[in-house]
RNA sequence: CGCGGUGUGGAGCAGCAUGGUAGCUCGUCGGGCUCAUAACCCGAAGGUCGUUGGUUCAAAUCCAGCCGCCGCAACCA
């Protein structure tokens, strides 16, 4: 049996799955079992990405271990899968014996090879947490976790090398067809390789839920080199848990949402180019699931729970939905209106009624059993031939990873069905003794296409096909994927059994309002659960205070300014002979907006280059709860230059 | 002039590498049918394919400029 390997991302558990966690892995499931079907061996992986300062902090929170902590998590992560009817082989556990094994032997051969070196990360570190921030993680310039000072620091760490495998990356990226879809592999070369790939820092000494480095003890092995190396470690490279590492790798597909491609386009490839292993075959990335075209956040409270939609609509339908909608590579949005169309259009009134109606007439007309006799008619012929040619074209779209075509191809055989029902009006053939064996011949044409529609579905809809297959009387053996690709499958004297609705169709304005209560709540909680949040800065002195110098300013222009999206550039009169300051509010403020004002300056802050606009201070602005924000404006006859205390 | 994507009937999308009657799903309206989960089938209305200019006998499709939106990079309110 040929080998077919997929993988999941391992999730971070830092909270509880969302339905864009499901999406990742009811896709692969889906191929997973598709594959499967074909009669490959297939290993479907998946699993938890547990280490770091973040689950550290979340378990310090809840007042219990790392390791109870994302035990705890990682129940619901398994519950929702099997709710999901995920049928993984594999699940793996950063925190897993084996894989700390693995990690940290790959981390030494990284480091004996010279690929790995020891150097000095600096960056900004905030001494009470001891944390190191970039940059960008700072809020207002200070720790975003407590809001204190940081300083400058320097801290010792390992790092690996990009460099040398710069040229072969960009290769991987333009010249195969690794990246799927491919429209972003030039926007990562223009934007990561052909600046130069930075070193990348693989070791951290600031906190200590990691795998430490075996040779260095202060240091725990930050996330690339633990996360990504679980493809193979899973399949036990340098481990005894596992035995399969020659047999599964390369893998077939990684599957992972557009956040992460970076990673799984760049350093992992360059890890196992490092590593001298082969690469994996291709790198599918899928976009985000919006919700009425806003990102879903825990903190907008606009997170859909996929048990909660499960439950009322079933598994299947969920499934079912997000395969349809997302396309790969663009984000799709999801709505609840959306959604309760797609299952009441596709699976209530296609598919489900398709199966009742023809189930219906066989009982009705032949009391659940076809005769033998046959007469075959006009609209047979186009019928069968889009029956039997829909597994070939269903196994393209499997292997582009383009499911929701896939899917899209298999209901064009549901329309060509309920059509044919139109056509042939069996009603009418029961009127006359004469056409009974024309009336048999057109239910056996029916019962076949619905035979074949579901068994390339069952992937899909792990749950329902079964079920299909009970009411239109196929055994086991009819469902095979080999005879996917045939018509004629049934036994003539096939028996049907009415069995309960498949898809009850949905009431879609009551359901809606039932949906809209919930996220409604889901947010006031968020909202609620924000408000306990906030805490004051460490109090100061009077002294302390005065150290900031705060002047009231007249703005005399304001420009936006060309290469940045958020900045203005404002030429301020603080009665001290001008200045320019660079503030970033050019989302919430028109420079016509603030010419004229009176404002709040920063007088005594450090000057600070924006791009490449040099800016002495800054101006005093509100953030609201809903992000917007609000300058600080006084009253215009305060005079510029006047002291703020 | 940082990088990339995108703009097609009310909504969501396909078509664009190989220019030649603008297609699909949902929605709307009209009709048909009664086997079926008020489901199914047929038909109609609705688009100067973001904008301007160019190439061409012919452009949604090729080229150039502009505008809008999105993402990455950047970014102290």
């Amino acid at each position: 049996m040929k080998p077919f390997y997929i993988t999941t991302p391992i999730y971070y558990p830092s909270g509880n799955p969302h339905i864009g966690h499901c999406y990742t892995t009811v896709a692969c499931d889906s191929i997973a079992r598709y594959k499967r079907m074909q009669g490959y061996d297939v290993m479907f992986l998946t699993g938890t990405d547990e280490h770091g300062l973040k689950i550290e902090q979340k378990a310090a929170e809840a007042g219990v271990t790392p390791k109870e902590y994302v035990d705890g998590v990682v129940e619901t992560f398994k519950k929702l899968w099997s709710f999901m009817n995920i049928s993984y082989d594999r699940y793996i556990r950063t925190t897993d014996d084996y894989h700390i094994k693995t990690v940290q032997t790959i981390f030494k051969a990284l480091y004996d090879k010279g690929y790995i070196y020891k150097g000095e990360y600096s960056g900004k570190y905030c001494t009470p947490c001891e944390s190191f921030w970039t940059q960008s993680q700072l809020v207002d310039g200070k720790c975003p976790d407590c809001g204190r000072e940081v300083t400058e620091a320097k801290e010792e760490a390992y790092f690996f090398k990009m460099a040398p495998f710069a040229e072969r990356l960009e290769k991987l990226l333009l010249e195969t067809d690794y990246l799927r879809p491919k429209t972003r592999a030039s926007e990562l070369v223009n934007n990561f390789i052909k600046p130069g790939l930075e070193d990348l820092c693989v070791s951290r000494t600031t906190f200590k839920w990691g795998i430490p480095v075996t040779f260095d003890d202060k240091h725990v092995v930050y996330v690339w080199v633990d996360a990504l190396s679980n493809y193979i470690s899973a399949l036990g490279y340098q481990n005894d848990a596992y035995n399969d590492f020659d047999k599964f790798w390369p893998a077939d597909v990684h599957m992972v949402a557009k956040d992460i491609m970076r990673f799984h386009a760049i350093i992992w490839p360059a890890m196992l180019m490092a590593l001298d292993l082969p690469l994996p075959k291709h790198l599918a990335v899928h976009g985000w699931i919006t919700f009425n075209g806003q990102k879903m956040s825990k903190s907008i409270g606009n997170v859909v729970d996929p048990f909660v939609l499960g439950k009322r609509y079933g598994a299947d339908a969920i499934r079912y939905h997000i395969l349809r909608e997302m396309a790969l590579g663009a984000d799709s949005s999801f709505s609840n209106e959306i959604m309760i169309n797609r299952i009441n259009s596709d699976l209530a009134n296609g598919l489900g009624n398709l199966v009742s109606r023809t189930v219906a007439m066989v009982i009705k007309y032949f009391g659940g059993t076809l005769p033998q006799e046959r007469a075959s008619g006009e609209f047979d012929d186009d019928l069968i031939s889009v029956a039997s040619g829909l597994r070939e074209r269903v196994d393209e779209y499997i292997d582009s990873t383009q499911l929701n075509n896939a899917l899209s191809e298999i209901f064009k055989l549901v329309s060509r069905a309920n059509k044919y029902i139109d056509e042939t009006a069996p009603w009418i053939l029961a009127k006359d003794e004469a056409n009974k064996p024309r009336l048999a011949s057109v239910l056996y044409n029916l019962l076949e296409a619905i035979r074949i529609a579901s068994t390339l579905l069952c992937p899909f809809m792990p749950t329902t096909m079964p079920e299909v297959w009970k009411q239109i009387g196929a055994g086991e053996n009819d469902v095979t994927y080999e005879n996917a690709g045939k018509f004629g499958v049934l036994p003539s004297d096939v028996t049907v059994q009415k069995g309960d609705v498949l898809f009850p169709r949905i009431d879609t304005e009551k359901e809606i309002e039932e949906l809209n209560a919930i996220i409604k709540e889901q947010m006031d909680k968020a909202e609620a659960a924000k408000a306990p949040e906030i805490e004051l800065a460490p109090e100061i002195s009077i002294d302390e205070f005065f150290k900031t110098e705060l002047r009231a300013a007249k703005v005399k222009e304001c420009v936006k300014v060309k290469k940045s999206k958020k900045l203005l550039k404002l030429q301020l009169d603080d009665g001290m002979g001008g200045r320019q300051v660079v503030s970033g509010i050019a989302q919430y403020y028109a420079p016509e907006d603030l010419i004229g004002k009176t404002v709040v300056l920063v007088a005594n802050l450090k000057p600070v280059k924006l791009c490449g606009e040099e800016s002495f201070g800054m101006i005093c602005a509100c953030d609201l709860p809903d992000g917007n924000v609000k300058v600080v404006f006084l009253d215009d006859d305060v005079p510029a230059g006047a002291k703020i205390r």
